[in-house]
DNA sequence: AAAAATAGTTGCATTTGTCCACTATTTGCC
DNA sequence: GGCAAATAGTGGACAAATGCAACTATTTTT
């Protein structure tokens, strides 16, 4: 069993060590073939590089006067972080910011009709994008994984409901 | 139903529109996630930060003599960053390099003393690491996910045998 | 012997993430 | 009412990682 093999010259030769049986490392593996496909697919789209222009437009786009905060929490982002990738967006006249009235220290964000024709276009690239990486898996474990993966992800950043 | 839902300000009344359904979706939080966690067990392990550093040592470990590109190839680097990170790796005493006699363009790469014990040490840490980020999810479910994962992984390097 | 492929290195520009301190506003408590 | 603490967002500095392209050295192909 290639517990020791020397010399491996080429990647059928090798195994994983410990991380052969180890999630994490097909998550962050995974991680980033997925997004350098995703890259590849939204090249010069305004929106590409980094996982948060994506979530940010689709999710202003479909709950407008959302806060930045909160898009933060749910791509796991530092306030710090969520703001600067606003700014990039509002840069590039995709989304609109507007001081909330009943908080004012908060902010409400819109999409601008660039950044709605934006999030019109893509939404479909990233749904098939993603069918279409993970093609290899079938359709059914693919649910499974994914209904897996949900759940964790709910627990994590804390939605409790759904 | 929560489709078009006003000005939420907590993260219970956001759904996240077709990344609800979208795997790549899950696949880039989790992988902060479980990142930033492996990160923080590391902390000044001198192997921490970045996917690369303890896939490279643990590889080197368990098969000496193996090359930079073999590895760049399994945790999907291009060659460039792959020399960089050993480079670092070098200079904290972890590896030690030497040109292979029969390819002579190519280089074999080993433990150094303190490499093998830093290995020895960590190899425990990934594995619960990984086990405990996870525990949420049920050990089967895990297994299952770990299962079609690493399927997925192997297709996508081209690692046919076993 | 020339051309193409492979292994690795180097430089550069871009991006990203993190940490920390700072302002403004709201909330809670006395 | 007024002060302290919490919350929302901003800005700066700094360390890393990433990707691209050009370059050397060696091997293989033809």
């Amino acid at each position: 069993m290639p517990k020791m093999m020397p010399k491996p010259t080429t990647i059928e030769h090798v195994d994983l060590d410990v991380l052969e049986d180890t999630l994490s490392f097909y998550i962050r593996t995974m991680n980033i073939a997925v997004s350098r496909d995703l890259d590849a697919r939204l090249d010069g789209c305004d929106v590409a590089r980094g996982t948060g222009k994506i979530t940010t437009l689709l999710l202003v786009d479909s709950h407008p006067g959302i806060r930045p905060s909160v898009i933060a929490q749910i791509i796991m982002k530092d306030r710090s972080a969520m703001g600067r990738l606003i700014e990039q967006m509002i840069e590039h006249d995709l989304l609109r910011r507007q001081t909330s009235a009943s908080e004012r220290r908060a902010q409400e964000l819109y999409v601008t009709p660039k950044g709605a024709e934006l999030a019109a276009m893509i939404r479909p690239i990233v749904t098939k994008q993603s069918k279409d990486f993970f093609s290899f898996i079938a359709e059914e474990e693919q649910a499974q994984v994914m209904d897996i993966l949900r759940r964790a992800y709910r627990k994590m950043v804390g939605m409790t409901g759904g």
